[in-house]
DNA sequence: ACGGCTAGTGAACAGTGTTCACCAGCTTAA
DNA sequence: TTAAGCTGGTGAACACTGTTCACTAGCCGT
């Protein structure tokens, strides 16, 4: 009898086809001015039709995010070639490259500033702390080989390198760069010149290690309604 | 005849009620839940009477904006001590001092995700450029006296420091940090490994320089209504 | 052929930003 | 002192928003 998996087949559909018109449309217009209507209407369903798929329209969002980061960090562990630096070079440069290939994930996941935080949903981003463990793992391999001093903290050094990368994206996508710039000599520079500032062992004056992060409590910005 | 002169008074004072209720309320409840009903129930005034002072909600914030903005960049002009090195440390010391000692406005101007774009009102902040260009022109000053190599692009200097900077100061204003971290000493660190990195003169791989920034037309996220 | 389940619906609720005809009260001129 | 004019403020409405809920049409297993 397949028809329970016809029945399933059919509701993940209409699911992906949600998703999908959603995401077309938050890139677009924006997450903050698509309503749960527009989208209805994108997909030929009513407005209430959605709420059996979907909790809310910020759910809509938290499942977009939940696969751009699976997107993300996926790979990000067979990486294994050459020695640590040039490792931490491709995990990093990775990072820039989804922000290329995946657009409007990483629109939606870094700089649509009208999005709802995913700090709420600790467990279901959970993986994503694992990701980063990773990248700190990285680091502490490259300490052990001598590339880094024994001084430097790695979360502190993941931090700077992702968010200098992140900046970069975030100046690429939303078109912020001059016309001759080119958004992959920057990002190669900010990898770079980071990885170069982390080799000097300048002294460092962070002590607490933070390898867990995540804001359990909201603050100026989007709470739970 | 004093009358025009209290007249103005008078509204300048509804105006500046107008902005400090706005200013608690957003940074609170976050911009995107509060409604003018709310700041207009505040200032004990009805919702219509706001439309008078301010010709939309997001007229509102961009008001704001500008006086955080104007409090940012107004002293940065006046450190003159010491050396270029110890000058430049002082003025991104400064984007940090300024999330602390104005949490509201910092928190609007950069990690409240559901605000509106100030791209759109180039005009408005062009003053702003100017304060990037004075910070370009300290690291120009910086080459000059030896301190950087010949070969450091300044435009790109000043946004990797002040990517890095802001960085921080979000994620100190957000929580995010681990209970036994102290901000100060990670912006200490962002600063000094990202001058050392710099100052190693490695390689830079970006030509064309952006000392102009500023996204004419919006991407994801809020579109003018 | 019939009961039950369920995906999907239309209508409504409470709230939003914004507009506009209107009015009270002060200011100014006669 | 009175009349006209202006202007800051109002209440009510418009066109939206996210969300809920009683209900139904149609397919399922019996």
């Amino acid at each position: 009898m397949g028809i329970k998996e016809r029945q399933e087949r059919d509701r993940e559909a209409v699911r992906r086809a949600i998703l999908d018109a959603a995401r077309d449309l938050f890139t677009t217009e924006g997450y903050r001015n698509v309503s749960i209507r527009k989208i209805a209407e994108r997909i030929e369903y009513s407005p209430a039709a959605i709420y059996s798929y979907f909790p809310s329209k910020d759910d809509i969002f938290f499942a977009l995010a939940e696969e751009g980061f699976r997107l993300l960090g996926d790979p990000a562990t067979c990486t294994q070639t050459a020695g640590p630096l040039e490792r931490i070079r491709a995990i990093f440069w990775r990072l820039y490259r989804f922000s290329r290939e995946h657009p409007q994930y990483f629109a939606l996941m870094f700089v649509d500033r009208s999005v709802p935080r995913i700090g709420r949903e600790y467990e279901r981003f959970a993986f994503v702390l694992e990701t980063k463990r990773h990248l700190v793992a990285e680091i502490e391999r490259g300490i052990e080989a001598g590339v880094f001093p024994a001084t430097l903290n790695p979360a502190v050094a993941v931090r700077l390198l992702t968010v200098g990368l992140l900046g970069v994206a975030v100046l690429s996508l939303s078109e912020r760069l001059a016309p001759g710039e080119d958004p992959e000599c920057l990002a190669s520079d900010v990898i770079a010149t980071t990885l170069a500032g982390l080799q000097t062992g300048v002294a460092l004056k962070s002590t607490g290690v933070a390898v867990d992060c995540g804001a359990k409590e909201p603050i100026a910005g989007e709470r739970a309604s």
